[in-house]
DNA sequence: TCAAATGTACGAATGTATTCGTATAAACAA
DNA sequence: TTGTTTATACGAATACATTCGTACATTTGA
């Protein structure tokens, strides 16, 4: 297994979004996609670097102009980072991680249907 | 609000975790319940004697052996990391977030269920 | 009693993430 | 052409988490 025990720190992640949303992107087009008010641009630069060193994107370098992709897959991602946390804050119950997740604000009647049919999808295997 | 902004570390939840479960500990207790090969015993006391600096835990010191309880909330404490991901890993969407953990194994039905009983609840209010 | 065990305090080393400054090259525009 | 803008590369500073060694005090038990 290649990208298993890999974890983007939080600054990677937020580098990752804006990656998987987007699809390839420059240092510079994914420096103004977070437009923090607090880094500037060779900090963006230097992370994305970082993240090249680490196998977590790839690079074409051939113009000036270097664009990147990600080259983690973000839904492995997303299950590790919540395995973990499931793990690590919620002593290995997905239920009470879930019910945490639903008992604030952000979640929307229309997410709340979602969840009713993946669950009905669930049970029906 | 003053616990609002407090994120533990990893190595400081897994010490709240066992806080949490079993309410006053002293520092071998704490320790011997994580059991890690790795560390040894004064680095457990160490980051106990931080998390103390930084307010995430009391001591009671009138013996020479210290009494430690949690100071922050269990429930808040999960809340605040699973907003934190939701935005940091899921783009925002709890749904997402909710789908991804009940996409592994670890939910059984017994969960499924729970998960259902309370998403009626959540509709009817 | 006094040596071993058990406890705290604390400085320091290590590792890693983040941030920035500066050097340098390429592209562009007047 | 030549100065300005826009890139990358990279060293270094900073911040923070983690780990350990060591000093020292207290308790315990032979």
């Amino acid at each position: 297994m290649s990208n298993s025990n890999i974890k983007p720190t939080e600054g990677e992640m937020e580098i990752l979004q804006v990656l998987w949303q987007k699809g390839n992107c420059t240092v510079r087009e994914v420096h103004e996609a977070l437009n923090k008010k607090d880094a500037g641009y060779t900090t963006t630069l230097k992370l994305m670097q970082i993240m090249h060193e680490k196998g977590l994107v790839d690079r074409d370098t051939s113009a000036k102009t270097h664009i990147y992709r990600a080259l983690i897959n973000q839904e492995k991602t997303q299950q590790q980072l919540v395995n973990k946390m499931i793990d690590n804050v919620f002593n290995g119950s997905a239920a009470r991680l879930v019910m945490q997740a639903l008992g604030n604000k952000t979640a929307s009647q229309e997410e709340i249907d979602l969840i009713k049919e993946y669950l009905e999808k669930l049970e029906n295997k």
